[in-house]
DNA sequence: ATGATACAACAAAAGATCTTGATGTGTCAA
DNA sequence: TTGACACATCAAGATCTTTTGTTGTATCAT
């Protein structure tokens, strides 16, 4: 069961903004680090991590919110643990930055010398502004907005 | 060339928080986007991102020391590329989070029903608060502080 | 019932990050 | 030269996050 959210969908980027900023944070890779062992009650991380116990509740959402930890009442306690499915969504989100796209105005791979061709770096982006020299690959721009709306996987 | 930070050292987690940092901000996953395709020049992202010129300067800047990107000059233009390097820490430091650790004082895997015991959640964690009863597993608990100094794989 | 424990949630203060609008520096074309 | 461009950097304010202390609720042992 995949968590990832495709990379056109407009939460695309507030998905992986909310999952990347839970992990932007000592203490909660802290507690991530604890629960890899399997799951722990809250009371188990205060004493480890010697956090108060409403800084911890707070950081416990955040990882919560994120989808990074489940969590679990029994009795009087509230045990923790880690979405392993979550967690492989990072890895998705990683090899998707990795993966080259089909170039629309992009310079390399196939890097474009620019600097000999006395055109400025993508040749039509520049056209823009007033300077009208075509690239050694001719390249086309057609509205490339980076990640979203222009993914070659996903 | 890994620029991976070994879990034990001191700076383990910080570098970490500053890679997942960096990440999680909708500008600059969407430049990261962008640099799939190749090299940029600041100008060209400007364009595309519809971004102030500042503004740019700071995510760029924010990608460059967590590593995410490098720069290179030439004439009047910065290009920028994605370091492959550090997007492979990415994958990393994700599946660190998912390996199992030797459990210390932790529950599940192999999941010990703390409530038919009737004892608290990891057993010797309570006793610090004056219950002493051994759990099913009998596990001791020696300093685990989770991420840190304890770990599987360094 | 009473009191202790485990936790969530809240509000206020403190701290960090982001945006915006300058200002400065190097490069290049005219 | 002069002026336009492509940046980086800085300072101020806006905004977002985190910490801390407090309060509230549920569970449980006595």
């Amino acid at each position: 069961m995949s968590t990832s959210v495709p990379l056109r969908t407009p939460s695309a980027l507030a998905d992986r903004v909310q999952l990347f900023h839970a992990l932007s944070d000592e203490t909660r890779l802290a507690i991530l680090g604890m629960l890899r062992g399997g799951e722990r009650c809250v009371c188990d991380l205060q004493d480890d991590l010697d956090a108060a116990q409403s800084r911890l509740s707070f950081h416990l959402k955040v990882l919560r919110e994120a989808g990074l930890v489940r969590d679990r009442k029994e009795g009087r306690w509230s045990y923790y643990a880690v979405n392993a499915d979550r967690l492989a969504d990072i890895e998705t989100y990683a090899s998707e930055l990795r993966a080259p796209r089909i170039a629309k105005g992009a310079a390399s791979p196939s890097p474009v010398l620019h600097h000999l061709t006395k055109a400025p770096p993508t040749g039509l982006t520049r056209a823009r502004r007033g300077i009208a020299i075509a690239t050694a690959t001719g390249a086309t721009k057609a509205g490339a907005k980076g990640l979203v709306g222009d993914s070659c996987c996903g």
